[in-house]
Order: C-alpha cells, then sequence, then structure tokens
DNA sequence: TATGATAATGTTACTCGTAACAATACATGG
DNA sequence: CCATGTATTGTTACGAGTAACATTATCATA
C-alpha cells in the first residue's frame, strides 16, 4: 500500500512497535517506565514516537479499567462570573493532579441536568462536581449505579447525596438584611432573579429578619436572568410600589450595581437617600464608586475544597464532613 | 455470588441482556433503532433497561471509530468574561448538535497550551477550538497528526492552521485611537496588560494611529494580569510620566473601569479632564455612569461561528473562508 | 406442503493499550 | 558445563459496544 493510498490516520502503538521492530508491548513499557527496556532500544522507541508524533490514547484505559482520569463538572451557567471563579478553584487543584475537568452547564433546567449528566457519565468521568441541592429521582439513581464520587456545591444546608460544600445562603441573607436594618433601613425591598434554589433561601432570610424585627418584607421576582438592565427596572418598580424604599438588597452584584448605576442616572444618593446591597463580592464591587455592600462569598475556595475533597475520595478515603459549612463575610462597602 | 458480596459495577449492555434472556447485540440494536426488535421484547428490553439504570458507555465507541462525539475548547482563561461568551456561543451550537465540550486553558503558556493539546487529543476529541494565532511546531505536528478539524479563533489577521474566525485587534485599536484624536485627544497613553498576542496587536494599532496623526504613543506595560486595580495603578503612573496626559486607551475593559473609578475618587473628570476607553465592550461598560467608551467585539458570535463551521467541517464539507474577519464597533459611550 | 422472502436474533471479530503470564538469552557460581 | 537467577522481550486475553455476517423462525404463495 502506497502512502498516498491509505487514509490518514492518527498512529497507534502498534505502528511505532512497527517502525522500531518490537512489539507494541514493548513500546508500551517504555511509555510508563523508560527503563524497563533496553538502552539502545530507548532512543530507539523515543525516535519513533517522535517521528511518528504518537498521542496517547486515553480509550482503551476508559474501556478496560474505567477509569478516564477525567472530572464532570456540572454547573447552572457558565456566563456567571461566580461559576468562572468555582471553575478557576476547581482547576487549579485538578489540572496538577493530571486529571481533565469535563464542563457541562444545563441552564438551571431539570430536564436539560439529567441530560448533562447521563452524557457526563456515558464518558465515564471518574468523579463528579454538581451544583444545586435537589436532584430528580433519575439523577439520584444515575448517580447511584454510576458509583462514582460525587460532590455537590453552592449550599451547605440541604441533605447532601454523598457530600456537601457551600455557604448557608439564608443565613448570609439574613445577615446582610439585618446589617442593613440596624443601619437604620426599615423599608428594604429585595430584588430576586432567576428563582434558584439558592435565591429561594436567600430570600427566606431575608424575610425572616425583616419579620424578626417586626417590618413588612418586599420582595420583586422574576425568572429571567440577572442583568444590570434588570436593576434598573426593578429600581423603578420598587420605588412605584413602595415610594418611601430605603433599601435595596439584590440577590447578586448584577442587579445591584444596575440599581446603584440607576441611581445616580436619576439623582438618587446613594446611600443617603437608598442603601443598596448586592451578594457575592464581585471584583467591579470592591472597586467601583461608591463601594458596593455585598456578601463575600468564597467561591474560587469551594471549588479548590471540591476537588480536593474528590481527589481524596478517589484516592479511597471515605467521605470525611458530609456537609462543609464555607463562612461569608458582610463587606459594608459605602452604599449602606 | 452474592450480591453484598460483588463489588457495585455500571451495568452493561451484557447484564441487560442477560436480565431479558437475549444477546447483547439485541439490546444494541433497541438501543439504536427499538423498531429493529419484536414488539414484547420491546417492553421487556425497555423495563430491563430502566430497572439497572443502564448508562450508555462511549469508551467502545472512541475506540472502534475514533468518535468522541466530544469537542475540545482551549482557551488561556475562564475567568475572563470575554472567554466566558465565547463559550457561551460555542455551546449555543454544540450542545443541541449533541456534541460534549471538554472545555481546558492554559493561562496564556505555551508549554501549558502543548500539554493541554495532547490531553484533549488523548481523549479523541472529534475536533479542537483553539485560541491564540501562534503555535509552537510540535502543536502543529500534533494537530497535524490527530487529523482533525482545528478552527482557530480571537484573531483574523495571522495564517490560520486551517481556518480562523476572529477581528483584526490591530486595525480595532487604530480605530478606536483615531476616533479619540478626531475628538481632540492629543496625549493619550495606552494601558496593556498581560502582553499576550492579541495585545501585541493592539498596542501596533495604536502606535500607528499615533504616528500618523503626528502624536507620540506612550504605552504602559505589565505581564501581569488585568484587574480595576491594575487600572488604577497605571493611572497614577501615567500621570506621573506624562501630568497633560488628555486620552487613556485600555487592552480591556477592566483596565478602563479601573481607571475611570480612580480618576473618580481623585476628582479628575472623564471625560472633561482625561478620556477614557476600553476594548470589548463587557456589560458593566453598557450600564455604568458615564457609559464607558469601548470597542464591541462579537464574542458570542465568534464562538457559535467557530462551533458552526466545525460543525459543517465534521459533516465533510471543505473549509469554505480560510479567514473569517468579523466586524467590531466603536462605541463612544460618554467617557470620551 | 414446499419454497423463497423476510423478520428477528445470534456469532464473530474488531478497536488499543496493558496486566499477567511465558519464553528466551545471558551471566554467575559451583 | 549445568543449574539458577535476572534482564529483556513476546504472547494472550480482556474491556463494551457494534458492523458484518450467519442462523433461525415466520409467513405468504405456488
Amino acid at each position: 500500500m502506497k502512502s498516498s493510498d491509505m487514509k490518514k490516520k492518527r498512529p497507534t502503538l502498534q505502528d511505532v512497535a512497527d517502525l522500531v521492530g518490537v512489539t507494541k508491548m514493548t513500546v508500551s513499557r517504555f511509555l510508563r517506565n523508560p527503563d524497563q527496556v533496553s538502552v539502545p532500544l530507548q532512543s530507539k522507541i523515543a525516535d519513533a514516537l517522535e517521528d511518528l508524533g504518537y498521542i496517547p490514547n486515553r480509550a482503551p484505559d476508559i474501556l478496560s479499567k474505567s477509569k478516564s482520569h477525567a472530572i464532570g463538572v456540572l454547573l447552572p451557567s457558565l456566563t456567571n462570573q461566580v461559576f468562572a471563579e468555582v471553575i478557576r478553584g476547581i482547576e487549579t487543584v485538578l489540572e496538577p493532579a493530571g486529571y481533565q475537568t469535563m464542563l457541562a452547564h444545563y441552564g438551571y433546567s431539570k430536564e436539560a441536568e439529567e441530560a448533562r449528566i447521563a452524557t457526563l457519565l456515558s464518558y465515564s468521568v471518574d468523579g463528579l462536581i454538581i451544583s444545586e441541592s435537589y436532584h430528580t429521582e433519575r439523577v439520584r439513581k444515575m448517580l447511584a449505579v454510576a458509583g462514582i464520587p460525587v460532590i455537590e456545591i453552592m449550599d451547605s444546608v440541604s441533605p447532601p447525596i454523598e457530600q456537601a460544600i457551600g455557604i448557608d445562603n439564608e443565613a448570609a441573607a439574613y445577615a446582610m438584611t439585618d446589617f442593613m436594618i440596624k443601619r437604620g433601613r426599615q423599608k428594604i425591598v429585595y430584588f430576586a432573579a432567576r428563582m434558584d434554589q439558592r435565591t429561594l433561601f436567600k430570600i427566606k432570610g431575608y424575610e425572616s429578619a425583616m419579620h424578626d424585627n417586626g417590618l413588612t418584607p418586599l420582595c420583586l421576582k422574576t425568572n429571567s436572568a440577572s442583568s444590570f438592565t434588570l436593576g434598573a427596572t426593578f429600581l423603578k418598580d420598587a420605588l412605584q410600589q413602595q415610594p418611601d424604599t430605603d433599601g435595596i438588597f439584590c440577590t447578586n452584584d448584577d442587579l445591584a450595581i444596575g440599581a446603584l448605576y440607576a441611581c445616580q442616572k436619576s439623582g438618587i444618593k446613594v446611600p443617603d437617600d437608598i442603601s443598596i446591597a448586592g451578594f457575592h463580592g464581585h471584583d467591579i464591587s470592591r472597586a467601583m464608586v461608591p463601594l458596593l455592600a455585598t456578601v463575600i462569598t468564597p467561591r474560587e475556595e469551594m471549588g479548590r475544597l471540591a476537588a480536593e475533597h474528590l481527589l481524596s475520595r478517589l484516592q479511597g478515603h471515605p467521605v470525611s464532613e458530609r456537609i462543609i459549612d464555607l463562612p461569608f463575610q458582610i463587606e459594608a462597602g459605602e452604599s449602606i
């Protein structure tokens, strides 16, 4: 067969072995530990590998040992800075450990979550890091059948499948609301978007704090995603429904920043006329004028810890703590 | 063997077949097309699949057909909003097409890029979307040997390996600089960070525009990553080196916003005293006060197009256009 | 009822790397 | 010079799904 006849195909160990004149087993040995083959062969094999541009193939390993050296990471969204930082934390740990990250997202849809988990499992991921704390029965069954370690992140309250690492969103929202009230605010409105589980927890915390202080909560809600524009829209709505609004607490920094800019545009003084607080402590909120009050959450650490615990489980260690509750921090900034 | 004895192992097609009393080939046929098996078997197999919680396994397919139905995406960073939007564009197309995204990043390091590409190829990805336009000889060889379609994104100028989709960063920087000059600015300073290839192109565009207008360029550079803080630091440096600075053009919005806030804090009026322009047009720059002047780039579209062209190539179509140059847009905002 | 067509199911072989075992070659010591 | 040990390389089998081919069952028609 002339070389021009054959379809270009990625070289296998056999191709390398043929070139050297040994069996592929010998080449395989060289790859795992060069000292296992004789010195003259070492250089010949190395040359052949280089020559053909051999690229290892994980597929046989995955097939025979069901070990892919890949970790599935499933998040609701990738465009959110919160999750970008979680991913960075995860990769900080997984990459040096020789694990590949398989990333998927499900846009806050339960059906999509099922489909993504099935896909990730079909690639024989060695472990999974997933978010949200509620999962369908199908998801739970798939995870049980797969028999791989699973870590849930973001929320530290709900009973975990195996292990959860996150923060207490309800307590965090309670703390910030209470902080605003202690600073003299009475008519605080909550801006909620997306209405995922974490947002629901936060609303609960906000409402508890209001009630505990004898105040009436008012929560503006939408199922659509957060944006700066939405923060501005909500501000208008809030002032219409409650003209004497003196505080705004937002489910994330995006809404808060949008509301803050809208105030600046319409001459409302922050924090003199209205206090504004966000949630998550993005970089921008730590730089803007005025500095945004926010709940600082350890997102990168959350990812790092999740990856570390996953690796520990993969090394055979049992679940150490079922729930790891990470601390949050109330940052007053200059907007309260 | 009692069930308590056996190690929990994910069920295979054989397990399902055993339960039904057929061969795994029959179950395989049912999965691909239920009508290929007799009606009574259909329900029995469906029940068994459900019962055991069978999860398909891609490994044999990858092994025998070298088709993983996964696409590798390699970006310099994941924490940057620019890349988050590119990813969203890519997934918008790949996910409905049944392709899984394998994401990797290399932190702007050439060695890391080599390693990540080798890893992605070892999983037999069906195609690759990579960034940057310069690649080492090793990378080029690996890609050639792998024989899969490769698309380069972000930059539309350099000769592509196969196909490039991006913008002309140099032209964009030239246009913005020229725009600032036309608005009467003379002492414009460029803030550069990270010093990756795209930044170098932008600097070139900025310097050309300055020279063409008989002005002297001044560029502040650092290898570290962009941040709001860095924008503030650069502002101080710029005013020290060139006290009569009347314009600042930044390699991205983060630096620009940092500089803008630093101006606000030190009583410098924007744009009256100093004009400020960014690059990329993030959401925040479209909401803040004053609106940030910036170069709006089609990041999500870039990802979408890259994925679409990749799919087209996977369907056997040849490269249509080697270079796809996407338009950018100069947004004056209120900061010039 | 026999025959051929068709539908339904079974068998074999293959993918690639490697564990487990086998074989060979050479050297050392008695 | 033979037995034993060691170093090096070879051989076989396996993993899960499926293409390709083989076989069996079923039915309509002559």
